[in-house]
DNA sequence: TGGCTCATACCGACCAGTATGCATGTTTCC
DNA sequence: GGAAACATGCATACTGGTCGGTATGAGCCA
């Protein structure tokens, strides 16, 4: 044995205590934002001291960027382009992760918001590398959803007249937007409003049995 | 002469220089936020000091709030609601809105992102009262909309079947979400996507010509 | 022994907020 | 109507606290 990891040593983990300062930066910045996420309060509640988080991490600005890499962008697109991925029907998919959304969404979530709607929100118009970074999350979330209308209109569940790269766009601003309000307003029927709009626009997406 | 306002009298004009630095700080916390929106930055604009801001301000908070209920707030209202309000037909007027925005938008104000929406964004899960003053605010231009809306229905423009509150819900955080992504991607096309899916949205209600 | 991992203590900058004083208007009273 | 007494409007200088970042050194592993 202990040919390889040799047993998780408890003390002196880099990986761990990597991960653990990672992950308690994920939750901190996304309630309070990156700029008003202390250092002070993602260490106390990882469990390690400024010494640790300076020898992963260079700056403050570096771990946010590695949250919002690691953290925020396996996080949504997970969430959002795995099962479409694999779907022959994009937008039984769709309705499918609108109607998970809407029935699993807890109080906090509410309040918290969407991570990622969160930190362009903030950082956008501030800092030139938290922009491209998101951009280019955003970008990966509309080529994927763009991808998956193609394959269905090739497989003919999709009319074949959507533009497929503007209606991913549109998709996930209302998205984006949907969850922005609900964060300001705390209102469940925010998001049961916005979902039945969602879901009818999907639906106007479907050929029409009429012409086949 | 001077029986009222003996000729503004350039020193001593407590109103004007309110007003100053109520407009220096909707700029600033227009571009920076307001948590980073520095006082400095706005006293230097405004062409004041100290004294004179917290003369009429009580703090920083509150500052944030008059800027938050007497400037942001006029302007999303008046140049969304006011339109809407003197319109027979809703449907051809938001359109016409969208198409206006559409159209005039500035590579600053892509940048610079919605006001309202900005604020919500960075200050509804961290400060209650801002939070309900921007919620109050986000529920009155639901409400305008959904108003003319259901004026809308009762002179045959609108489809009488649509639920008005919910579709105003919609169309709000389609909007937000809108301004959002274009403010993080900085690309025009994401605003002409999404206006034409909210343009597509609003012919979808108005009343089939079939039946009469 | 030398390089990695991390704790402790400290520094310096930034920034909201305050104390103070002066100058300009406004009222009061002779 | 004029001057004293007061209130308003605002500038200057300073303070205190927060917080990101650093210097240093000690334990651990190969």
């Amino acid at each position: 044995m202990s040919q390889r990891t040799p047993a998780p040593t408890r003390t002196r983990d880099p990986k761990a205590t990597r991960d653990a300062i990672l992950q308690s930066a994920t939750r901190e910045i996304h309630t309070n934002g990156f700029r008003s996420a202390g250092l002070d309060s993602i260490l106390a509640e990882a469990g390690v001291t400024k010494g640790a988080l300076y020898h992963h991490f260079g700056s403050k600005h570096e771990l946010g960027l590695a949250v919002l890499e690691e953290s925020v962008r396996r996080t949504v697109l997970e969430r959002f382009l795995g099962p479409l991925a694999k779907s022959v029907n994009p937008i039984d998919t769709l309705i499918a992760i609108i109607d998970r959304l809407r029935t699993e969404v807890t109080p906090e979530m509410l309040v918290a918001g969407c991570p990622l709607n969160n930190l362009a929100q903030e950082m956008s118009s501030v800092d030139e590398e938290f922009r491209s970074h998101l951009a280019a999350i955003f970008g990966e979330w509309r080529r994927g959803i763009a991808k998956s209308l193609r394959r269905g209109q090739e497989n003919g569940t999709v009319r074949a007249d959507v533009d497929a790269d503007g209606t991913a766009t549109y998709i996930v601003a209302t998205f984006e937007g949907t969850a922005g309000l609900a964060k300001t307003t705390r209102d469940l029927e925010v998001i049961e409003d916005c979902s039945r709009g969602l879901v009818g626009f999907f639906e106007s997406l479907r050929p029409t049995p009429a012409a086949d």
